[in-house]
DNA sequence: CTGTTAGCGCATTCAG
DNA sequence: CTGAATGCGCTAACAG
């Protein structure tokens, strides 16, 4: 049913090795003889045998994406899927597979990554960089799976990861809107423990920015959401509910700032006219909704685009890639007032 | 470095069948060679190479969930993540990995389908039926690919695909509608061509509620958006600036209802109190953006979860499927007003 | 219950 | 430039 190297060769009268060479793009074989040989190829409509071939040659061409929280974080959280679209497209540029491994609980993380690996499933991974992750990481490079991963893993990890630098967008975005005249700015944070411990936070740009404007902090301003709408929701509340005088809010996901848009609504706030409002990420979804939502864009999809373009460098080169952090950057658009 | 079945042979002093039927789970081994063998398997950390396995046993143990539109479609849509997630699941449950394949352009769905499937990099393809895949659909049967689709491919399809009725929850959906007391209610519908020609669509539904409760259609408050928030908006604004009196909207796809909840607010209309409203697929966005809103839930998940579940046992048996056609429900709450 | 033989489809020697 | 032999790691088919 399915033709082989041997039906080939003998389609067009050479041996099996000179159709591996054909199909392998060679430069020692004769025109007339390629010439014939891809004819054959044609006909038969043959197409080496993925497993054949990664057999002989170690290497099934595939990338591994893990994220181990689970189905229900991984496939609702657009951010991830900004990166997982990337991931993919570096790979698929590149001739790799990209499979899905999305361990149910933290536990299984690592047996997951031990199947795909060494069972050679996948010749690499791309991991999303969680708290717990670098006990992991430890076992990896013990058992020499090759992995990048989107942030960084642990304090001082100098290779292999793509990171964002989320002390960055806090620091601009505060510091614009303290240079528009807010004064007091509610901070709507990352979970405290979602990154290891060693990632500047959006929090410390954003304390930076305040020393930098002369401007004190006050700390019960600052809150930490769980990336989830209605914690962005109750956070908002929480915010608005104080009896301190808000100015405006800085949010860093974009699903968090759905939440705090809900939470507006219900108070009869309308962003950039009563209050100063900075979304997250800049997805589809709130931009769409809420025209004119000054935003963090944070490259997402160039992140994975990058990590899987840097796990196939890795794997091909067998050599560890030096780090890179990408910079995100403030959207300009109406929802912080200008009272300068 | 890896260790082979021939290691753990010698370790366990039996022959590498043996340790083969042992890790295979097979009845006829020894208690005492089973503990043997599994302590030196243990012992060198041995993991059966699943290229050599898969070349022996001719499977690959991998699907293809194949989307035929290009990343920023799939990296997008919720209701797809949603299908991918019960996908994986019922995949990972039965010991297959999910290989992503996303075409960038519709010519390219063909040639990548051929590359996963003829050269064994997968057994077999869960895909997204669109306009235009009945003509992949002939190929794949005459190139015996496996396939189970989400939504029917062609007119009069009986096996492998997993449906959902949307005649069904248009029809729902409008019925309730009606039997609260709206008399004219807008419509914002799936595209025109997007699902094959012989799927009933929603708008038959929303056509035969009327029917049913004696009232007439107006045609021009049936309008067709593309899934987008944006066209979800200008659907919306279109219906809401016609000069016909609008009772109320039934919009059948989350990110369109999230457009139409724009409009609404732009307008300074509240759902449930200036207009009835029934939002779609219920996903968290729209559900935590806007409580309270009576939205048709379509199980999307569910029916990934089957069509993973399908192609599986398809790929297992060698036998083709009865399709299956799934049922949407209306979560009632409180955006539509009773007026009896 | 266990071992031997052979070969899945391809690519790597090493000769011509 | 081309081909013959050999084996990647595993498991069917057959013995025992």
């Amino acid at each position: 049913m399915h033709s082989t190297i041997y039906d080939v060769a003998n389609k067009a009268a050479v041996s099996a090795k000179t159709v591996s060479r054909v199909i392998n793009n060679s430069p020692l074989v004769a025109p007339e003889t390629r010439r014939k040989v891809m004819a054959a190829i044609a006909e038969l409509d043959f197409h080496p045998d993925s497993a054949a071939k990664g057999l002989r040659q170690r290497s099934r061409r595939s990338v591994g994406l893990v994220i181990p929280y689970g189905s229900d974080f991984v496939f609702q959280d657009p951010g991830m899927w900004a990166q997982a679209s990337g991931a993919h497209r570096a790979l698929a540029e590149r001739g790799y597979d990209l499979v899905l491994a999305v361990p149910q609980t933290p536990e299984l993380v690592l047996h997951e990554l031990s199947r795909l690996t060494k069972n050679r499933t996948v010749d690499g991974v791309i991991l999303y960089a969680m708290e717990g992750v670098d006990v992991l990481i430890k076992e990896f490079e013990r058992l020499h799976i090759r992995y990048v991963s989107l942030s960084t893993c642990y304090r001082g990890q100098k290779n292999n990861f793509i990171d964002t630098d989320s002390a960055h967008v806090g620091r601009i975005a505060a510091r614009y809107m303290l240079d528009q005249g807010a004064r007091r700015i509610g901070l709507i944070r990352e979970p405290m423990r979602f990154f290891e411990a060693g990632k500047a936070s959006t929090e410390q740009g954003f304390r930076q920015a305040h020393l930098d404007s002369g401007v004190d902090v006050d700390d019960s301003l600052i809150v930490a959401g769980d990336y989830s709408i209605e914690s962005g929701y109750e956070c908002a509340l929480k915010l608005l509910h104080s009896n301190h005088a808000i100015d405006g809010i800085l949010c860093v996901s974009d699903p968090m700032a759905l939440g705090t848009l809900r939470a507006f609504r219900e108070l009869g706030l309308e962003p950039g006219v009563d209050i100063d409002f900075v979304a997250g990420d800049d997805f589809p979804t709130t931009r769409a909704m809420w025209p004119g939502l000054t935003s963090i864009r944070t490259p997402l999809t160039e992140q994975g685009y990058l990590a899987g373009a840097m796990i196939v460098d890795y794997i091909q080169s067998g050599k560890e890639i030096p780090g890179r952090v990408l910079q995100g950057e403030l959207i300009v658009r109406q929802s912080v007032r200008c009272r300068k």
